[in-house]
RNA sequence: GUCUCCGUAGCUCAACUGGAUAGAGCAACUGCCUUCUAAGCAGUAGGUUGCGUGUUCAACUCACGCCGGAGACGCCA
C-alpha cells in the first residue's frame, strides 16, 4: 500500500506547486527505479512541468524537492535529482516497519478493499462443450479465469464464477449417434459409425457402462447419459486442477424453458431486439443488425428455417446475466473466438448497456509440442492432450503456474516433453522453497528460549531487510495491477521477484542469532514473508507446502 | 482479401501500460554447505527488442508501412 500512498501524497504537492505556476490537471506516476540505483521510488513531476512551462526539469526538481522534504518529514528522509529529471526518494524506515505491521495484523485479509464489494462481478470461463474431455487449452483458460476470479474477489469484488453449458444443438446429437453407434458396435464389429463422429476413447467408455447395465436400446437416453458422464468428468478434472464454479448455467435453460406465454429466453430476447430495431427479418431469416457497433456485416439470429443460431442463446445468456445484478462481465474465450469480440458486444449495447460493462479476455491458443514436432489437439480426432494428462504428469501447481506465467494474449508453447520432465527446474519450486525455508526456521525457533514479547521493528535495518519488506508491501500494487491489465499473470513475476529477496535475506541474515532482540523481529518478518507468498500463491491456485 | 494476437539473450517468457544501464527462469562457465533446507547464494558470459519511418525531453511500449509466425472471418457449433 506504500507505493498508493506517497502516489497521492506527492500528486496532491506537487500538483499544487504546479497550479501555482498555472498549470491545472495534471498527474505524475511514481515509479520504483530501475535496481542499480539507490532509491525507493522516484516521480516523473519535474519531467512533466518543466516540459508544459518548456523550462528546464532540474530547477523544477531542486524546488520540488525541497517542499516534499518539508511536507513530508516523517515519510521520506532522502530526495534528489537524478537522470533525465527523475526525482529518486529514499523513504524513512518506519513507514516499511509499519506496513510490516499492517500485514502481520491483516493477515491473509491483507489488500483487500472493503469498498469494493457492493460491485457484482461475474467471471465465466471455460465453457467447453461436454462432448469430450478438457484438453490443454481449456487448462489455459481455466487457469487464467480460476485465479483472475481469485483476484478479483482478493480485492473485495463480489465475484461469482460461471460456466455456460452448450447442452443444446447439433453437436450433442452428434455425441448420441457416436455413443450409441460405439453401442452398437459392441455387438456387432461392422456396425456403422458417424462419419463426424466424436471417436475418443471416451465415447467406447460410456458405450460399454450403458452396455454392461443389459437394458433394452430404445430405454436408453445416449445424450442424458453421454453430458452425464462428460460432465463428471470435467468436474473431476477441474477439481483436480485446485477450480470450481459458483454456477453451473444451462444452455437448455435459455433455449428451451418457456415462460407462461410459451416463450423461452432466447424467444424474448430477439423479440426485444426487433421491437427495438435491432433485429430484423430478411429472406426469411432474423438478422442481428451489429453493423450498428461496428461489425463489418450483419449476423443471423433465428435461420430461415426457425431454428436459432448459437448467437441468438449468447444475446439471451447475457441478457439473463445482467438482469442477474452483475455490473460487469468478464468473459474468457480462447483466440479462436475473437471474430465473435464486436457482436457481442454490439448485443451489449443494443440491450442498453455500456460498452464497459462487457470485458472479454481472448487468451491465445496453446501449440502443444511434442518431440520437437507440432502435436495435433482436436477434440474430433479424438488425439488431442487432456488437460487430466498433463496435470496427472507434471503435477496441478506447476501446471497452473506454468499457465500464469504468461499474458493471456501471448501464445503459449506448451513442450510436453519439457513439462513433463521439469519437476526441479520449475520457478514454482523456487517459489514454495521459500515457504518450507520459512517454516523450517519457525520449527526451530521453537527451541528459542528468552524470546523478548516486545519486538523491535527498528532492528530491521539491513539492505536485504528493507528490500525484502518493500517486497512484501508491493503485493498491493500487483493486485491492482492484475486488476488494471484484467490478468493475473503478473502475481508469477511478483513471487520470483519475492522469492528472490528471500533468499537473499536468508543467505545474508541470520534469524536465529545470539541476539533475542534480533531475533524476535526477524521471526516476525518470516511470519509476514508467509502470510504474503501464502495468499499469492492461493492467488494462483498453488499451494505452499511447509517441506520440501 | 479483411480482422485479431504475437515477434525481446541459445530456449521459454517479463518489463509496473511512455521513463534511467531492457530483466527473470532454464541451458553454459567459476566459486560457496562443521550453524535456520544447496530445490539456495555470489559471480561470468549472452541483446541493433523482426525491419524501417514518424511522434516525444524520453519508444520494447504509441502511429503508419513492410517481413515472419499463429488464428478468426458460414443461415457451423
Amino acid at each position: 500500500m506504500i507505493k498508493q500512498q506517497i502516489t497521492v501524497k506527492l500528486n496532491a504537492i506537487a500538483g499544487k506547486y504546479a497550479k501555482e505556476k498555472g498549470l491545472e490537471n495534471i498527474s505524475f506516476t511514481v515509479e520504483i527505479p530501475p535496481k542499480n540505483i539507490d532509491a525507493d521510488f522516484a516521480v516523473n513531476a519535474a519531467m512533466i512541468i518543466a516540459k508544459k512551462l518548456k523550462t528546464n526539469p532540474q530547477n523544477i526538481a531542486k524546488e520540488l524537492i525541497e517542499i516534499f522534504l518539508k511536507e513530508l518529514p516523517d515519510f521520506i528522509s532522502k530526495a534528489e535529482i537524478a537522470g533525465a529529471g527523475f526525482i529518486n526518494l529514499r523513504i524513512k524506515d518506519e513507514i516499511l516497519h509499519k506496513e510490516l505491521q499492517a500485514i502481520l495484523e491483516q493477515k491473509e485479509k491483507y489488500g483487500s478493499l472493503a469498498s469494493n464489494n457492493k460491485e457484482k462481478i461475474m467471471v465465466e470461463f471455460v465453457s467447453a462443450n461436454p462432448t469430450g474431455p478438457l484438453h490443454i487449452g481449456h487448462g489455459r483458460g481455466a487457469a487464467i479465469g480460476d485465479s483472475l476470479a481469485r483476484v478479483l474477489k482478493h480485492l473485495g469484488y463480489d465475484v461469482t464464477k460461471e460456466y455456460y453449458l452448450n447442452d443444446v444443438g447439433n453437436q450433442m446429437l452428434v455425441l448420441a449417434d457416436s455413443v450409441k453407434a460405439k453401442y452398437l458396435q459392441i455387438k456387432d464389429k461392422n456396425a456403422p459409425f458417424p462419419q463426424d463422429g466424436y471417436k475418443g476413447e471416451y465415447i467406447a467408455e460410456i458405450a460399454k457402462r450403458l452396455a454392461d447395465k443389459n437394458g433394452n436400446i430404445n430405454d436408453i437416453d445416449f445424450k442424458k447419459e453421454a453430458v452425464k458422464d462428460i460432465l463428471a468428468t470435467i468436474k473431476a478434472d477441474l477439481k483436480d486442477f485446485a477450480v470450481s464454479f459458483d454456477n453451473w448455467f444451462s444452455e437448455g435453460k435459455i433455449a428451451f424453458d418457456k415462460d407462461a406465454d410459451g416463450k423461452t429466453e432466447v424467444d424474448k430476447a430477439c423479440e426485444y431486439l426487433q421491437n427495438k430495431g435491432d433485429a430484423y427479418v430478411c429472406d426469411d431469416a432474423l438478422w442481428l443488425a451489429s453493423t450498428k457497433f461496428g461489425d463489418d456485416k450483419d449476423r443471423v439470429l433465428r435461420r430461415s428455417d426457425g431454428r436459432y443460431t448459437y448467437l441468438a442463446s449468447d444475446v439471451a445468456y447475457h441478457k439473463n446475466k445482467f438482469e442477474r445484478g452483475f455490473s460487469k462481465l468478464i468473459n474468457l474465450w480462447g483466440a479462436d473466438h475473437h471474430g465473435y469480440v464486436t457482436r457481442i458486444n454490439a448485443c451489449v449495447q443494443m440491450l442498453g448497456f455500456q460498452k464497459e460493462s462487457l470485458k472479454v479476455i481472448l487468451y491465445q491458443l496453446v501449440s502443444l509440442i511434442r518431440d520437437g514436432k507440432p502435436a495435433a489437439m482436436s477434440t474430433r480426432s479424438g488425439e488431442f492432450i487432456t488437460l487430466k494428462e498433463v496435470v496427472d504428469e507434471v503435477g496441478k501447481d506447476a501446471c497452473r503456474f506454468f499457465f500464469l506465467l504468461r499474458a493471456p494474449d501471448s501464445q503459449l508453447e506448451f513442450d510436453l516433453d519439457l513439462a513433463k520432465k521439469q519437476s526441479s527446474e520449475n520457478p514454482v519450486f523456487y517459489v514454495q522453497y521459500v515457504n518450507a525455508r520459512c517454516n523450517s526456521i519457525v520449527k526451530e525457533s521453537k527451541n528459542e528460549k528468552n524470546l523478548p514479547s516486545e519486538i523491535d521493528y527498528g532492528l530491521l535495518s539491513t539492505k536485504e531487510e528493507r528490500e525484502l519488506i518493500k517486497q512484501l508491501a508491493a503485493f498491493c500494487d500487483t493486485l491492482s495491477l492484475c486488476e488494471k491489465t484484467m490478468s493475473p499473470h503478473h502475481f508469477t513475476a511478483y513471487l520470483m521477484e519475492l522469492a528472490d529477496a528471500y533468499h537473499k535475506f536468508y543467505e545474508k541474515c541470520r534469524v536465529l542469532n545470539d541476539d533475542p532482540n534480533l531475533t524476535a523481529s526477524r521471526l516476525k518478518l518470516i511470519e509476514a514473508v508467509m502470510i504474503i507468498i501464502k495468499t499469492a500463491l492461493a492467488l494462483l491456485g498453488v499451494s505452499a507446502p511447509e517441506k520440501m
